[in-house]
RNA sequence: GGAGAGAUGGCUGAGUGGUCGAAAGCGCUCCCCUGCUAAGGGAGUAAGGGCUAAUACCCCUUCGAGGGUUCGAAUCCCUCUCUCUCCGCCA
């Protein structure tokens, strides 16, 4: 959410920043909202303040012996016009709020211009796409042909955008996770969280899945819906919901391992075979609570964070700062990591990395206390995946393949394979 | 699933219709006292929102959540959620 009082006074201001992203921002509609918002909450608040007082007098009155009919008749027809008041002006901030509720984040001045992904910027790069002498497969090929991959059988207990794993290849993916997990605790300094993978809708409100993009997520038909999890990173940012932070407790680092449900609705062509686009995939994801003024430094060492895997894992990668139109609804600014796939012959992303500032901070009042001035302040919230296990399966698979479709396990997974060095 | 108890500020815990945002204690902050420490004395110490240039005044809201009764609700009524104890079941 971006500061109401921010609206208010800049609302032009905001209009042009988001026009960046294609979004449309009505600011004469909201400021004209906005004024009734205020002279309802003038007079309402004006209202009850009458009514405390009188309470108080007749309290005092009848205390002291006195007839309080008079006091009673005066505040008879106080009772119903407070009572439109209030209804009038919870209706303004109903809709206010789900006005504010919609509106994505503000950009940062440093996100590149553009309408969409051909217009994001390449920030690094990292390794060299190897020459295969032989034509490369995909991972769908390879893993059919190894017997360890079976997406039809997937298909009959779940249907499409599923798998099943078998074998070494299944425990390929979580030595993954597992390599990964310690990478972050040991040598970057996060601590291992597990969380729900169930959620209630607050949760989604505050991380900003909801209420805009409740048909990309999974939710039961219990008498108080869960939601299951697109990313780790619902469950885990919610830790700070309703916190205030001391200064000695910022800034903190999480990293957890889930399941991640998506229902991938509006993206029916796309990446329709392999395990690029399932609705139920393993990631590791890394969760910063940073004081504001060092979330853009945060965002750098996250992303950083990420990298160190793939370079780790020897796969070739690229860093891309996405563009105005291409950043998340919520992100004030995005790096994504994309990993060369020789079986696409072309970079995918494989980690996402955002700097969300205060947006999802003040959906979940997540504060610290500043201890210059003692006051509750909103914390900056991070995320990014570190990385995603199911692409980073692919990537293994496919840039590490041999000519006669066997897979060689790279150096730092041996030890979680018992040993295993290569996959026949 | 059955039976019972409970939910109050950072914590413990009073408070069954009025001046209660809320006693007391603990914790924390500042000051005084003290050679240091310990002990002691005094003051302060919730969050969100409105108004505003203001993190100054002032005002509003909040005692698990939502509704109701009342001039007035932490206190009375209804619904829900959660926690704890015992029994059953289960990983």
């Amino acid at each position: 959410m971006i500061d109401p009082k921010l609206l208010r006074q800049s609302a032009t201001d905001v209009a042009a920043n988001l026009a960046r992203r294609g979004y449309e921002f009505d600011a004469g509609a909201y400021l004209s909202l906005e004024e009734r918002r205020k002279s309802l909450q003038v007079e309402t608040e004006q209202l009850q303040s009458e009514r405390n007082a009188s309470a108080k007098r007749i309290g005092a009155a009848k205390a002291e012996g006195e007839d309080i009919e008079p006091l009673l008749a005066a505040v008879k027809d106080l009772g119903d016009r407070l009572a439109v008041g209030e209804t009038a002006l919870q209706k303004v901030q109903a809709e206010l709020r789900d006005i504010e509720l919609d509106l994505p984040n503000l950009l940062d001045q440093s996100v590149p211009d553009g309408t969409d992904e051909c217009d994001n910027a390449e920030v690094r790069s990292w390794g060299e796409p190897a020459a295969l002498v032989f034509n490369a497969r995909d991972h769908i090929e390879l893993g059919e042909s190894l017997g360890m991959l079976d997406f039809e059988a997937a298909s009959k207990i779940s249907g499409s955008r599923f798998v099943v794993m078998k074998g070494p290849l299944a425990r390929l993916q979580r030595a993954l996770i597992q390599f990964m997990l310690d990478t972050h605790i040991e040598e970057h300094g996060y601590e291992e969280t597990y969380v729900p993978y169930l959620v209630q809708e607050q949760a989604l409100v505050g991380t900003s899945q909801l209420p805009k993009f409740e048909e990309d997520l999974f939710k039961t038909e219990t008498e108080t819906p869960f939601y299951l999890i697109p990313t780790a990173e619902v469950p885990v940012t919610n830790l700070a919901r309703d916190a205030i932070f001391e200064a000695d407790e910022l800034p903190k680092q999480y990293v957890a391992h889930t399941p991640c449900f998506r229902s991938e609705a509006g993206s029916y062509g796309k990446d329709t075979r392999g395990l690029i686009r399932q609705h139920q995939f393993e990631k590791v994801e890394l969760v910063h609570f940073v004081i504001a003024d060092d979330s853009m430094a945060a965002l750098e060492s996250l992303t950083g964070h990420a990298e160190t895997i793939l370079q780790k894992l020897q796969l070739p990668y690229r860093v891309v700062a996405l563009c105005a139109g291409d950043v998340g609804f919520g992100a004030t600014k995005t790096y994504d990591i994309e990993v060369w796939l020789p079986g696409q012959q072309k970079y995918r992303e494989i980690s996402s990395c955002s700097n969300y500032n205060d947006f999802q901070a003040r959906r979940m009042q997540a504060r610290r206390r500043n201890p210059a001035s003692g006051k509750p302040e909103l914390i900056h919230t991070l995320n990014g995946s570190g990385v995603a296990a199911g692409r980073a399966l692919v990537a293994v698979m496919e840039n590490n393949q041999n000519n006669d479709g066997s897979i060689r396990i790279p150096a730092v997974l041996q030890p979680y394979m018992g040993g295993l060095q290569v996959i026949a």
